[in-house]
DNA sequence: TAAAATACGACCATATAAGTCCTAATTTTA
DNA sequence: TAAAATTAGGACTTATATGGTCGTATTTTA
């Protein structure tokens, strides 16, 4: 528990070679699968939703691939996390990251506070993280 | 992702409550579960964990139970934590958490180094945060 | 038209989390 | 001594999440 996914982890990686190259230079899945030795299928469908949420673009046919559209630095952590994973995701305690009437102890329940206080830190760390911080 | 697991909820509840008595008040694992609507086999294994480590003396027998050993200002969330789950569980990146040689792309991993400069900060945040801020 | 790329849904395998069940062992008390 | 209430702990089941794979379109260019 409490780590980020590994898809977290391949949209970061890509994101993070892509901020390397120059502006508007393309990249393909392929190739970034292959450097980082990550699974193919996989980082291809974590650039696909990337691209759904406008942080690239994509370009289909021969010698397509993606492009960022924002620069490095307007790319926080946190809006990657949730475009990827679909439910509120840094969310330490499951009430925060789901509606809390899942929780049959939530009108009883005594440590919400502190951890919901806990989590506003964790997610101020998140949203001043942004890809810039990682090249 | 990213939550505390429900055995940890428990145990936090279950401590917090405790701290509430009086010191040397004995509790069982059966009347907690039942205030807040806890399983009470799961929070019964909790129990025992925290028991086994420490956290926690138990008694057995008919009006046996449970009392804290430590003043709940002692009582770390990171300990707690630790103590249930088996790895090191407050780790934001899997290399951190278990063996680096799990991750097949640890060489040419990029984001590492970010990402535990913010899991250092996370995990002081939990050293921090004790039962007592709970009550 | 063939090749190389994205797009996307369906599927599968595995791991983890959550919960349940059963059977001791211990202690107190009637 | 027997019954009751408790902790102790292993085995098991179920549910859910994760990580990965596959198949097939679609798009674009050479
Ligand atoms: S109500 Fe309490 S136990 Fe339930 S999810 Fe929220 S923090 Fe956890
Ligand atoms: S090496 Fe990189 S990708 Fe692998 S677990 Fe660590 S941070 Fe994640």
């Amino acid at each position: 528990m409490f780590q980020l996914s590994k898809k977290i982890e391949y949209a970061l990686i890509a994101l993070r070679h892509m901020a390397m190259g120059h502006a508007g230079q393309i990249f393909t899945a392929k190739e970034i699968a292959d450097k980082y030795h990550i699974p193919y299928d996989l980082l291809a469908k974590v650039m696909q939703k990337l691209a759904k949420k406008g942080y690239i673009t994509s370009y289909q046919g021969l010698h397509g691939g993606y492009t960022l559209t924002r620069n490095p630095s307007e790319l926080k952590v946190s809006a990657i996390i949730n475009a990827i994973e679909e439910k509120q995701t840094v969310a330490i305690i499951q009430c925060e990251a789901e509606s809390p009437e899942n929780c049959i102890i939530h009108s009883t329940c005594t440590i919400k506070n502190p951890l919901v206080r806990l989590q506003t830190t964790i997610n101020k760390m998140f949203d001043e993280l942004t890809i810039t911080e990682m090249v």
